[in-house]
DNA sequence: CTGAAAGCGCTAACAT
DNA sequence: ATGTTAGCGCTTTCAG
């Protein structure tokens, strides 16, 4: 029992026989057995992630971060797939029964949602209501879900706005995220503001939206070529329709980063497998991969009183502008 | 401990009071405490895939495979990331103490290896030394790990070949993977093997070796478009390398597929988001992730005694041969 | 501050 | 063909 409180860090030992139990501990290489953890307390040691975006790379990094933070505190990651995340699109249907099923309290200890599931109005409504413990991905703060792990896009997009002004861009355009993706609103805002805080103007003919896929950002990026007055610098908000950008240039003869600077987001793989390779903002996805289970974990320590120290429901992490081959100074700027 | 007779199909059990039970089950949604079972019985329920390969969109979509099947049989899997998998190189060092204390059976059932750790010697001792039931992604049979999921590596190169031949392309050339990955050396057979039987020949100048990344691919190409008898036709052993390719053909404004035609493998995501799109093979990862834990349950009903039927000890899946735009008929042929 | 007793849900082994 | 007993390793509760 005593070698239990040691472990769990909770109730009262003294200070000697806990260091000889940490002592033996290490000796052993003593590792509790989940499952009876499990099968006796109360808890799951189970950590349940769903998500429905179809990046696989993107959201394959979070999980890299999650396993290794689970790892660490003897949690179980369950993985569910919900929607056609093998597709190419997005926003397909979610099977709301199927998840109320898999959020049962007694199979899970809490859930991790990244995007775009964890903007879903009717899910966070199941969550609140069966009391679940929630980290979400990204976005902003959602009604009596607070935990959340993100970057700053508004700042991020604000900043790689500044970055393309500084290089002496007037003219510059914005391929959005699907209308859906909170933190892609946040990009646009972002890069607005840049805009408007420097004097110029974004013309509502610079703006378009795709769906986070290289295809539309190859149609987006037509439209925005085609102008009467072209843009210098188009920013996507991810690096697959980037890519689709690049190619559309390609197809039109237009040299990259001579006659026109394009930039991205996530620093995805994509961004440095194309040519020219991507300038892009860096999302440390593997952190937020761990800071998720950690802030979701001490969260549940917290509500089972087994833990004093308040929570922090918003972790901010740093994000980072890449300047790479497929920006540059603006053409006209030049002379 | 009927129920549980007839939940594990295990004894004998009378058909009506089996089926009443089925009903009852089915009724209460009941499904068994996966804790308890791993604390009473000998077995653990857990797989454990320990991958090391640096393309994490490769391994994902194998990932999800196992996830769902995983799902279905009432396992858990477990994923451990070994090596720099963040990295964009491969083969770096494998920490075998840290592996082994992995593959302690009485923490699991048995392991998933996909490459290119399934091809690692040492690894594979200490799989059979600890007697862990194991199945193996790709490559061929080892000694005494005889479990395996893979598609016929040789016969998809072949047919590759055989297309850029029925094309009317006779200078072929080929972008070899790294010299540890045994499936990509049975791509350079089954490519050369075609080539030979169609009385052409395949130069030694025009084989190169990449090691999977865009980079080593437009590396490898620069050197088969600088060659005086430049090649028509390159299949590189993975998508990336083929991107690569087809970046190296860009800066060197050849057109593709009027002058050069170029082929990957894999169809990964990569093959449909450059321009032009790649021909390709398509492996089919998802299928395969989910044969693997199949074949390896089913091993260990085997020698648990809790099943009759033999286990089929290769599982070979059908690929498939993609035309996109990246091919098409040679130059020369065409007067 | 430490320990003893009971029980979590399941299965192996042993009855019937 | 079905039921009974015991025990897996841990935590909760209650006693010292």
């Amino acid at each position: 029992m005593t070698v239990s409180r040691v472990v769990n860090m909770k109730g009262n030992v003294k200070q000697a026989t806990a260091e000889r139990i940490q002592r033996a501990i290490a000796k052993v290489d003593y590792r509790p057995n989940i499952g009876a953890r499990r099968l006796s307390g109360g808890r799951t040691y189970q950590i349940l992630m769903i998500f429905n975006n179809p990046n696989v790379t993107w959201t394959a990094k979070l999980l890299i971060g999650m396993m290794h933070a689970c790892r660490n505190i003897g949690y179980h990651l369950l993985i569910e797939g919900v929607g056609d995340y093998e597709g190419d699109t997005i926003g397909l249907p979610i099977d709301y029964e199927e998840i109320t099923k898999l959020l049962d309290p007694s199979r899970i200890d809490g859930v991790i949602l990244p995007p775009p599931i964890c903007f879903d109005r009717r899910l966070l409504e199941i969550v609140r209501e069966k009391a679940v413990p929630c980290v979400r991905i990204a976005g902003t703060p959602a009604q009596d879900i607070q935990l959340r792990v993100s970057i700053d896009n508004f700042a991020a997009a604000y900043e790689l706005a500044n970055y393309f002004i500084s290089e002496g861009h007037e003219n510059l355009a914005i391929i959005k995220g699907p209308g859906d993706y909170v933190a892609s609103a946040l990009r646009f805002e972002g890069f607005s503001a840049s805009i408007r805080d420097h004097g110029l103007k974004l013309s509502p003919s610079n703006i378009q939206t795709g769906n986070f896929d290289v295809q539309s950002g190859n149609e987006c990026a037509r439209e925005l070529l085609r102008l009467k007055d072209r843009p210098t610098a188009i920013f996507a908000s991810n690096d697959e329709m980037a890519a689709g950008v690049l190619s559309a240039a390609q197809e039109s003869r237009i040299r990259i980063p001579e006659e026109l600077s394009v930039a991205g987001f996530d620093d995805a793989p994509i961004a440095r497998s194309v040519w020219p390779k991507l300038t892009t903002i860096r999302q440390p996805l593997r952190a937020m991969g761990e800071k998720s289970v950690e802030l979701l974990e001490s969260y549940i320590r917290q509500i089972n009183n087994e833990s004093d120290e308040t929570v922090q429901s918003n972790v901010l992490l740093d994000y980072e502008l890449k300047v790479r081959q497929s920006s540059g100074t603006c053409p006209i700027a030049k002379h």
